[in-house]
Parts: structure tokens; C-alpha cells; sequence
DNA sequence: ACGTAGTCCTGACGGC
DNA sequence: TGCCGTCAGGACTACG
């Protein structure tokens, strides 16, 4: 379940293998892959033959920047890269981008995933990156100024860009706030506690390469191993690793939600 | 207008 | 052994 850490560590492998390589062809074996908005022959002509300027990362976007367009990718929940010298067959194979270094292919076992055509970042609506300069304490403010649930609201990609349901549980362990809290609840020094731990925890998840729950693999296909440093994130029963608490699981906006009642107010 | 539920999608896993 | 129900959850749609 790729959230932002993760993209990143992908994003970061891309960039040292093809950036600055051309895109001579790519073959969709999805056709749910680009959603309907245009057609695949619309998107194999516009990036065919197309340089890959530079390569970065909006939330969980990894964006291939062509001398025209900006390819969009979203890893949905099992999307995988891998750069291969010739081509390979698989089961879960949903395209293949053949370059100048290789052919890289995408895989994605539950098909969530989807390639993006676009003119501008914006299109995607995509809130504010908490690993950029942008995000500052009146902006965390201001997205979280509402009387929906902390959870819900860290969720939202359209205020913050890149946090899932694993790390939105961690970061709330961490700045001991109870995911039930409405976002305007929230006193000064709570939300101070978010501002820090929001990138903090995001560097330091990188540092490891990610978190592999299940399916992640990075572009080498290895996995992440941040799990091992998780706080709260599937220890229902478990011990809080902070107080005498016991770690409870609730269903909040439709996701399983770790946290620890006791220190998590 | 808002919140909740359903949808997509496949594989892992537990129970019988 | 095999079958079935449930769960995983990012983003979107639909309904009450």
C-alpha cells in the first residue's frame, strides 16, 4: 500500500535509472488503466517518442515530466515498478514502457492504480506535500479547521498529499491525539505536535525504505522496512509502547484504525 | 449538504 | 482438500 514514504523511495530509484531517457513505446494490457478520461491511442501518441525531463513526486503521484505533458502515476494499492533489460511476462503485468535504458515494467495486482495525462499538477488537486516548504503551521492549520474527524481529514489528499491509513494512525500515536477528534478541536499545542511529526515521521519512514505490510516492493523489488519501527499500526490487543494502554482497532471513515485510548486524547 | 455505503479488484487467510 | 466469507484500503460514485 504505497503512501507517500514509499512513492518516494520509488521515485527516487526512477530517477537514477531513467530520467533523461526517451520513451520510444508503451504497450497497456489495462484497459482500466487510464480510467476512460482519454483514449489509448490519444495517450500513446502523446507520449511516444517523449524525453523524461526530470521525474518527482506530488503525495502519492510519482510524475514523469515529458518535453510536453506531465505523465501522472498513482500506485493505487499493489502498483509496482520494475526496469528490466528485455521484456518479461507476467500475471499481474499492466503495462510496459519501453526506453532507451530498458523497459520498465508496471504491475499491479488489484488494478487500483492509474496513469494520468496531464497539462498541469493542478489538475490532480492534490493539498499541500508535507515534505515541501508549503506546508507551514497557518497552512496545517487552516486544512485541518474542520468538524470532521482528525482522521478523515489527514486522510484527505486535497488538504495533505501523502499520508495513507498507516501513517496517518502513526502520526497521530505520535502527537498523542485520539483519531476521533474533530479537526477543529485540535488546541495550539496539538496541532505544533502534528507539524513536527508529520515530516518527521515521513523522513525517518524513508530512511528505511518504506513500510511492506503485504504487497510493496521498491524498484529493485525489495522491501520496506519501516514495518518493524510502527508504533500503533496493526497491534490491536498489543501493549501501547508509551503507556499501560491497550492498542483498540475502530472502523473510522471506513478504515481500520489503530490507537491507544489511554495516552491518545 | 452531509455522511455513509458501495464499487473496483485480487489474493490471503480462517473456519468448517 | 476445497469451498466460502471476510478483509485489505485509495479514490471515486451513489444514495438516503
Amino acid at each position: 500500500m504505497p503512501e507517500l514514504p514509499e512513492v518516494e523511495t520509488i521515485k527516487r530509484e526512477l530517477i537514477n535509472r531513467v530520467e533523461g531517457t526517451r520513451i520510444n513505446d508503451v504497450t497497456l494490457l489495462d484497459s482500466r488503466l487510464l480510467r476512460g478520461i482519454i483514449t489509448e491511442q490519444y495517450f500513446l501518441c502523446e507520449v511516444r517518442n517523449q524525453k523524461i525531463t526530470y521525474i518527482d513526486r506530488r503525495g502519492k503521484y510519482i510524475l514523469f515530466h515529458l518535453t510536453k505533458r506531465i505523465l501522472g502515476i498513482h500506485l493505487g494499492m499493489t502498483g509496482r515498478f520494475e526496469l528490466l533489460n528485455q521484456c518479461r511476462n507476467h500475471q499481474h503485468l499492466r503495462a510496459t514502457i519501453y526506453l532507451d535504458c530498458g523497459v520498465l515494467h508496471y504491475y499491479d495486482v488489484r488494478r487500483f492504480g492509474k496513469f494520468a495525462l496531464l497539462n498541469s499538477i493542478d489538475e490532480l488537486n492534490l493539498g499541500v506535500d508535507p515534505l515541501t516548504d508549503k506546508f507551514l503551521p497557518d497552512v496545517l492549520k487552516e486544512k485541518l479547521y474542520s468538524g470532521k474527524k482528525i482522521k478523515e481529514l489527514l486522510l484527505d489528499q486535497s488538504r495533505i498529499a501523502g499520508l495513507g491509513n498507516i501513517y496517518t494512525d502513526e502520526v497521530l500515536w505520535l502527537s498523542e491525539i485520539s483519531p476521533l477528534r474533530k479537526g477543529f478541536s485540535l488546541k495550539e499545542g496539538e496541532l505544533e505536535r502534528l507539524f513536527f511529526w508529520i515530516p518527521c515521521l515521513l523522513e525517518e519512514a524513508i530512511k528505511y525504505g518504506g513500510t511492506t505490510i503485504r504487497d510493496y516492493l521498491n524498484l529493485l523489488q525489495q522491501q520496506g522496512n519501516f514495518s518493524e519501527q510502527l508504533k500503533v499500526y496493526g497491534r490491536e490487543g498489543k501493549k501501547c509502547f508509551r503507556c499501560l494502554g491497550t492498542i483498540r482497532r475502530l472502523k473510522i471513515f471506513g478504515r481500520s484504525t489503530y490507537f491507544c485510548p489511554l495516552c491518545q486524547n
